[in-house]
DNA sequence: GTTTGACTTCGAGTGCACTCTAAGGGCGAC
DNA sequence: GTCGCCCTTAGAGTGCACTCGAAGTCAAAC
């Protein structure tokens, strides 16, 4: 599919999509008779899955190491799943202090509404 | 307090404090005979507040508007109150967000612990 | 008395993650 | 054939939220 199609997809923008391509994020994405990017399903998926550690604060330079593991193959699995439970951690430490966050929200709004 | 003090009560550098109070954050902070900045309490729950807006994901700009708001007084509650009903919305909408991540990231964890 | 160290202001610099521009190519519609 | 549009690359620019540096003041410690 077009880079316009992949972007849609993804909700990435084509420029978005070209400068993870830069970076490493994607491993050269197949190109067709007139050298444009031509994405693959394959390639959504793993943008799908990019886009949740981004989602969830990982930094660029992370997925970068995460996607380079994942090209060295299979012997490299351990690791890779090392760094999702590492992450995972941060991940479910942070909706705890955003669960905090919201409850003072939420007393601060009590008080609004007691004072009116 | 010494901005020292403050910036260890707070978990903000000095440097940031000052920021704060340079972009209207923190409105006047008192000064001593020597021209240091010397906090009150008071400034210091403001700042653990103000904490939590960011920690929330609050931009810097909202959270400008909020403390002018606050400022000039009383008849200004209901729309600070506003504001923090649109920001709560955000933060538990963010909250589904990352529950959503976590188990995409626990199922991946799985897969890796079943190859193995 | 001079060194140390914390403070002041103002403005410049940093890091991250994009986001856009410039310059050029290819192709279908009119 | 030329207009419009989408694509390519490389590199520069942007926005946010700090973060730091320079230059100067002041008071206590040695």
């Amino acid at each position: 599919m077009t880079i316009q199609e992949a972007a849609r997809r993804s909700g990435l923008s084509a420029h978005t999509l070209r400068y993870y391509e830069r970076i490493g994020l994607i491993h050269s994405v197949d190109r067709d008779g007139k050298g444009h990017r031509d994405y693959t399903e394959q390639d959504l998926s793993w943008l799908e899955f990019l886009t949740r550690l981004r989602s969830t604060g990982m930094p660029i330079a992370d997925m970068c190491r995460y996607a380079d593991l994942r090209r060295q193959g299979r012997h490299t699995a351990p690791e890779r799943q090392r760094m999702l439970e590492t992450h995972r951690v941060r991940v479910a430490a942070r909706i705890a202090e955003l669960a905090q966050d919201l409850d003072v929200l939420d007393y601060k709004i009590n008080m609004y509404k007691e004072m009116s």
